[in-house]
This record gives C-alpha cells, structure tokens and sequence, in this order.
DNA sequence: TAAAAAAGTTAGTTATGACTAACAAATTAA
DNA sequence: TTAATTTGTTAGTCATAACTAACTTTTTTA
C-alpha cells in the first residue's frame, strides 16, 4: 500500500541491480545473497555493487544489515518484476513477429526492457493477445505484477527411463540457446532419458527420433516437466 | 568510402547531438547554425554543445572552425538519418500498432531510437511493409539511409482562395499535436483558405464542413501541398 | 568606428557509475 | 582456536555529461 508511485525515476544501472538481485533471490531461494555474488552476476566490481546497494538502500528498495544478505523491498520486487515483464513481452514480439531466434533475442531485449512507457508495453501486451509465456518458455508477468511460479526441473535432475517434456531454457547464454536450438530442441519436445552415465554424469536422450547425448552442465539449464 | 564501420560506439548523447545538428541544418537551409542556437535547441547550456560539439570533432562527426558555423561529415549525416529512419518507423509502429495518438509517441520514440540493433530496426520496417511516411507525414529513410526530400510549403505561406491538402505537421510540440487533431485536422485533409487578416495574420480556415480561426504560429507549423 | 550585445569558449564544479588498491569482518579449515 | 580464505567495505580515481561563472571573440548598432 505504499502509494508513492516512483514513477520510473531510476535510472537503468538501478535497474538492471533491482532486476539482478532480484533474479539471485529466485535462484537460490532462501540461501543468502551477498555482495560479491551480486558483482560476479553483473560483472563489475564488488566496490560497484557496494556503492549502488547504498544508494538503493537509501531510495527504499533493498534491505540489508552491514556484512548481512541483501533483500528486496515490496517496492525493489516490484520494479524487478515490471522489468521481468518488459524482457519477456519484447522478447516475444521480437521473436514472433520480428523473425529474431531464441539466441538474438536477449541483448535487444535487454535494451527494450528499459524504455519507460506504461502504455507502450501494456499495448504491445494487447497486441500480442497477452502472451502467457516467453520465447524460452518462461511466464510472462501481467500488467499489475502477478505471475504464477511454474516448480521447474531440469533436465539433469530425472534418471533413466523417465519422460519428460521441455518447458524451458535457461536464457542466460547465447552459445547454450544456439546449441539447445542447433540439435533440434525446442518448446514442448518430448525427451526420453535412454541413460545417465555415472563417470561424467552426462545423459543421452532421445527426442524427436533424434538420440544426442549432453553434458551435465547442459542438462543444467533445460527445464522440464516430467512426464512418466 | 569510409569503411570504419563505426558500429554505433556512440553514447545516447552523442546521438542526440548529432541528430538535432542535422535538423538545424536542415531548417535553416545553409544559414549559420551556431553553438548557442544547438544549446537552445537541445536545452542544456552552451558550455555542454561547446564541450560535446569538440568531442564530435575528434571523432570525426562534426567540422567546424574556432567561433565558426557546425556542420556535419558524411559520417555524423548517416548516424543522424539513421536515427531519424528508426525515430520515425517507431513512432508508425506505435500509432498503426498500439493505439497511440500523435501527440503520445513522440517521448516514446525518442527513446526508442536509441535501441542499438540494426536487425530491430529493419525487421520492424519489414513487419509494417516497408511504411513511406510516418504518422506525421514525414518521410521515413529506407533501410540505406536514403530518402526523398519532399519540398513543404507551410499553411502560412498560402493566400486568400487557395486550397492545400496536409501533408504533414511539425511533431516538436506534443500541445500543438493535441490541437491539430482536436480541431480535426488530419493528414490529407483538403484545407480551404477563406481569409487572412491583415492585423495579426491569423488565418480562416475550412476544413470538412468545419470553419476555424487559426493563428499564424499554428500555420508556420503546418505543411500543406497547393491543389489550387 | 567605438560601444553594446550576442555568440562562443574556458575553467572549475557536480552527479553517476564504473574502476583499483587497501583494509576489515566473517567464515572455513587446519 | 588460530590462521587462511572469502566476503564486504572504504577511499580515492576516472570518464561522461551536465552545470555556473568568467572571459573572449564576433557581430550589431548607435
């Protein structure tokens, strides 16, 4: 119920903070996100991180003690989550009807997602029908924040024997979203797990008539739903 | 011939330097445009042109003596038309796609042309075939920087009698837009000249079975084609 | 043509958001 | 439980791009 409406007067380094510590808490849960941690995901120095946590601190958006984890403000999720929205819509658009690939899309999508206009991404979420999900499978918040949380697993966690479904992909490397996109995956694949190799913990998988067999660190980054 | 490419090194700023040179230069025809009348027309201080105008020497953007008028190399004409070529297919795409009105895509534009992917900007030209005009009636520079100058005559410049057709509106001020299209002009409306008086220059216009009053200040902003 | 006005320049300051280097606290391992 | 390692913080620097104030050059006009 804070009303103060922050009318978007942050610039795109807080942003994209809000946005990365928000995705760090989602990744690891409960598990504690520190500073370095943030500064390796962003890639700048732990002085850099220090310095904006401080200033985001002070505008209300992040919680922490000295030396403690960081948190998010109802406020701080807030703007991450709109941000989230924006990514995934313009990821979307530029993938079906810009004819962009799932590897192309997330460095124009990561400069899209900080153009401020209320109205442009809630029309362009109109005319798109309003996409429930994003090219790599991932939910697309709606205009007032809500999204559901879809449990995922990946790929690596299921044994042999087991069917699963390809729901989505982890969208943070372009060479991954070439190389998922090159052997034939896609959304929606069935794949059929033929064997886990117990010395690399590498899988061979069957999809689509297609037999390929993948690293662990791949199988890391595709989310699936399980079938049988 | 220079083949440095120049793959858009060059900061929001920069941009927006070059672009509002390139239309002084072009409103003034070849009159001086000088440092304060850039100042001015970008609304920072003129120690900032000063500054960002020396910077855009050195890279080679702007030529200009000591106390001397600004002009633009070959290069610093084709970042400003590519600029102007994504400005205005954006804002097509906002009124054509998303429901904005003339005067609410301009801000939004603005900042959308600042979006660093040639693939974005060509796709969305494909997606909308290839627009000639945007929905201000300006001419939209094709995919090599090319386009056709379509000489304008201002509503002003017409006399008792006379008959035009709109062809275009100046889009630099989001009230005049509003204005224009409260009173229920639109592009290709046939405009009738009933009367311009002497005293203040205003001038009595018909436009579909409707009679208006509009000042001189409206008429300087207004581009028509004579039909009689 | 000399004084006034306008236009252009320079110097120095500020805020943002990076950086490195040095240091302090907390955690892990010996 | 002390030592080593990791994590976090602080201080100081740099580039960008804005600013004001002071000054110089050019242009206008009286």
């Amino acid at each position: 119920m804070t009303n103060k409406l922050n009318l978007n007067n942050l610039t795109k380094s807080e942003e994209d903070y809000l946005k990365a510590i928000f995705q760090l808490l989602i990744e690891d849960a409960s598990v504690k996100v520190g500073n370095n941690q943030l500064a390796d995901y962003l890639k700048v120095s732990p002085a850099s991180t220090n310095n904006m946590i401080k200033k985001l601190k002070a505008k209300g958006y992040v919680v922490s003690e000295k030396y403690g984890k960081l948190e998010l403000t109802e406020e701080g999720k807030s703007v991450a989550v709109r941000l989230i929205r924006k990514h995934r819509l313009w990821e979307t658009f530029l993938c079906n009807y810009l004819n962009f690939t799932w590897d192309e899309v997330h460095d124009v999508a990561e400069q899209l997602e900080h153009i401020k206009s209320r109205k442009l991404i809630d029309e362009l979420d109109r005319f798109m029908d309003f996409p429930k999900k994003d090219p790599h499978g991932e939910v697309i918040p709606n205009a007032n924040g809500e999204y559901s949380i879809i449990p995922k697993i990946t790929l690596s966690s299921l044994s042999e024997g087991d069917v699963c479904q390809l729901i989505a992909v982890n969208d943070g490397s372009v060479h991954f979203l070439k190389y998922v996109s090159e052997i034939g995956l896609a959304l929606s694949s069935e794949i059929k797990i033929l064997e886990v190799r117990e010395f690399d913990k590498s899988i061979r998988i069957k999809f689509d008539n297609t037999i390929e067999t993948v690293t662990r660190k791949f199988a890391d980054n595709v989310f699936v739903n399980k079938v049988v």
